[in-house]
RNA sequence: CGGGGACUAGUUCAUCGGUAGAACGCCCGCUUUGGGAGCGGGAAGCACAGGGUUCAAUUCCCUGGUCCCCGACCA
């Protein structure tokens, strides 16, 4: 990509009302536009971003036998009155409706309980179609009553979500737990490390478990078992030692990054989701559900990598992994080999833009990687991480060897 | 949903009862290229909306809207 095509430009100063550090750089950095509060538009390289991490997450989930699809956003306001979320899920859009007829019919959906569950329940009808491992990438809706901190609490979010469905409560239970191990390589390969922690189920389970990636900014709080290391979130804590062993707990700031529910038969028995078993016997479903927020993970990414100068995104999130500083007309050699090499690169091509402002752009966009090219680099490249100081001298197979 | 703050040029902000200013950005010209360069010229505004007070309101008061922060909330 030619930096002089991309679209937008960066900001130098920060927006009014960008406050929280993640909101800040990635609307400086032209990853996200506010449109209003708790929404967002992904420009170019916020999206591919997103991009980046959703790869991650389908191939995790497409690892533990998961199958994607997308169900709609928009949902018949009566699925949600058969569970009783139409009146006790406060955060639920209700939909207006252009034509008279249309109005209250219809909601936005916040989670797809309501979809998958009648879905299924017109197709599952023996122990031979479970267990059944469905999930999306989607846009969800809730009408926070507050919003805040740029994409960790927002109105309209991407967001995967997860169901699985089984005969038992025990295959449930097991499934679950490669769910859990997912959700780890997911996080470990996303580059931000996520504690497991204990937290209260809702209404509708008795204890379900949160990942949450720890930092200052985080808005929920937890507590570290100083002896075991699992976490435990404020909600369910009454002292202040560790319910499982009794030691010191430390607190902590976090950020929810991912959350999964045994969540048992509550929806599978409003809209029967049931299958004939092996003797003949109607049984209803066991099922779990997983969510992994997308765009919260983004910011989450920023909050942790980040420092005065803009943004350190991780290789396996970051939207190009070369930031090529063209300096005195030099760099389209080098762009055009390293394109051929299939490195995903940004090119610096810019006349007439000091060396500094580039600079200060790559420290700003946090690319992992930059090489600058220009007529004191002759035939050798410059190259710098992101996350170090240090810059060094390569050739080009040198290069290609490290970003590879 | 309670409490607080903000709303003025594309953006970030100044101004302040007497019809508006800077910086950045943008356009033109020249110059310039290793950490957000320089000079000259230019375009750019219903001061969130409505109501009130006043000879006069962007400025003071009221109502509403929007955004941010703290809290409540967060299946």
């Amino acid at each position: 990509m030619l930096y002089s095509k991309l679209f937008p430009k960066t900001l130098k100063q920060i927006p009014s009302g960008a406050e929280s550090v993640n909101h800040e750089l990635l609307a400086r950095a032209g990853f996200i536009h506010q449109e209003m509060a708790g929404v967002y538009t992904y420009l170019p390289l916020g999206w591919k971003v997103l991009d980046k991490i959703s790869d991650i997450v389908r191939d995790e989930m497409n690892a533990i036998g998961g199958q994607e699809m997308l169900m709609p956003a928009l949902h018949p306001a009566s699925n949600w009155a058969k569970t009783g979320r139409l009146k006790t899920f406060d955060a639920l859009f209700k939909v207006e409706g252009a034509a008279e007829t249309d109005k209250g019919k219809t909601v936005l959906g916040p989670t797809h309980e309501e979809i998958i569950y009648p879905l299924l329940a017109e197709y599952i009808k023996s122990y031979k179609d479970l267990p059944l491992y469905l999930y999306q990438i989607q846009v969800k809706f809730r009408n926070e009553p507050r919003a805040k901190a740029g994409l960790l609490r927002g109105r309209e979010f991407l967001m995967k979500d997860l169901y699985s469905f089984h005969t038992s409560d025990e295959d449930r239970n097991e499934y679950y737990e490669k769910v859990r191990d997912a959700y780890f390589k997911i996080f470990k390969r996303i580059g931000i490390p996520a504690v497991k922690t204990k937290a209260s189920g809702g209404t509708f389970s008795d204890l379900s478990e949160e990942f949450q990636t720890l930092t200052p900014s985080g808005e929920d709080t937890v507590f570290i078992c100083s002896k075991e290391g699992t976490a435990f979130n404020k909600e369910i804590i009454e002292g202040a030692k560790c319910p499982d062993c009794g030691s010191e707990l430390k607190e902590e700031k976090a950020i929810e990054v991912g959350n999964i529910f045994p969540l048992k038969r509550a929806y599978a028995e409003v809209f029967n989701l049931s299958f004939t078993d092996e003797k003949g016997e109607k049984k209803i479903v066991s099922a779990g559900c997983y969510g992994l927020g997308i765009s919260r993970v983004m910011g989450a990414v920023v909050e942790v990598f980040h420092d005065e100068k803009g943004i350190v995104w991780p290789v396996t999130v970051a939207p190009y992994q070369v930031h090529i500083v063209g300096l005195d007309g030099e760099g389209e050699k080098i762009y055009k080999l390293l394109l051929a090499e299939r490195v995903e690169v940004l090119f610096d091509d810019r006349i007439g833009v000091s060396a500094g402002a580039k600079f200060a752009d790559a420290d700003l966009l946090g690319i992992p990687y930059r090489v600058v090219v220009s007529r004191k680099t002759r035939d050798k490249l410059e190259i710098k991480k992101r996350s170090e100081k240090e810059t060094k001298f390569v050739t080009l197979e040198q290069l290609l060897e490290v970003v590879k």
